[in-house]
DNA sequence: TTGGTATATAGAGATATTTTGATATTGTAA
DNA sequence: TTACAATATCAAAATATCTCTATATACCAA
């Protein structure tokens, strides 16, 4: 019974991957790190529109990466753990590591380590 | 131009945890953390068959995520940056947080935290 | 050479995810 | 009520990933 073989455990696992594997989420999460957001807000600030917004707001919820508090019309989504803002750090190392060599993101991803938040 | 729209750089990213987001690459990963391996000792660790670790193997490689060095006929894997690890334990933190109530994955989990490596 | 062992790749069907547009639902103000 | 605004869900076509089996390649020993 090695660190390698608890199936489930690793399956579970993968989906929390899963996750994050998709470019408008991570978008959103790192929008969300600074603080949490209305639907509208996330619309307006990452140029995408209503639909694509909450479907994937409902992948992370069904994740259990994000929660959600209702005001009135508006619901407001925030991350649950923050240490997930932490394993998007860690994440940040590895890809500035992968990136030495192409310049173009490179200069991109030194950018956000920059400019870690916004209001 | 935030954080959150770069949207090159966060495909990048997506594709790296899509590389993660499958749970026989997780369980590569985690026999890879203590050490290299061949092809062969990840097939007998894990019990898979040949072409499965394989195929495995070349998504890993694809991402630029492990490397390899070729001995005769075998050909040893290795992860190419070990923060990769220090990745994998945070998000064993975070999924520790997430599991807090469903006991038999928790218990799986500790057990990992606790019998990091083998030979 | 030939044969065997280790690894890699190909192909096809099954399944899952994305994408887009349309429609539901819920809350509130008039 | 009605109407509107904010959010959620649905559905279908396009695309990507998985899974399994078969085959290919590369190296080495005899």
């Amino acid at each position: 019974m090695s660190a390698a073989s608890s199936p489930d455990l690793q399956s579970f696992k993968a989906e929390f991957f899963k996750a994050l594997a998709h470019p408008v989420r991570i978008r959103i999460l790192e929008v969300l790190r600074a603080r949490e957001r209305s639907v509208q807000e996330l619309q307006a600030r990452l140029d995408l529109d209503q639909s694509t917004v909450s479907q994937q707001l409902a992948i992370l919820r069904t994740k259990n990466i994000v929660t959600t508090r209702k005001e009135g019309t508006t619901v407001r989504y925030e991350i649950r753990d923050p240490l997930v803002g932490n394993l998007l750090d860690v994440a940040r190392r590895v890809f500035n590591n992968q990136l030495a060599g192409t310049q173009t993101m490179l200069r991109a991803l030194r950018q956000e380590a920059r400019r870690p938040a916004r209001r």
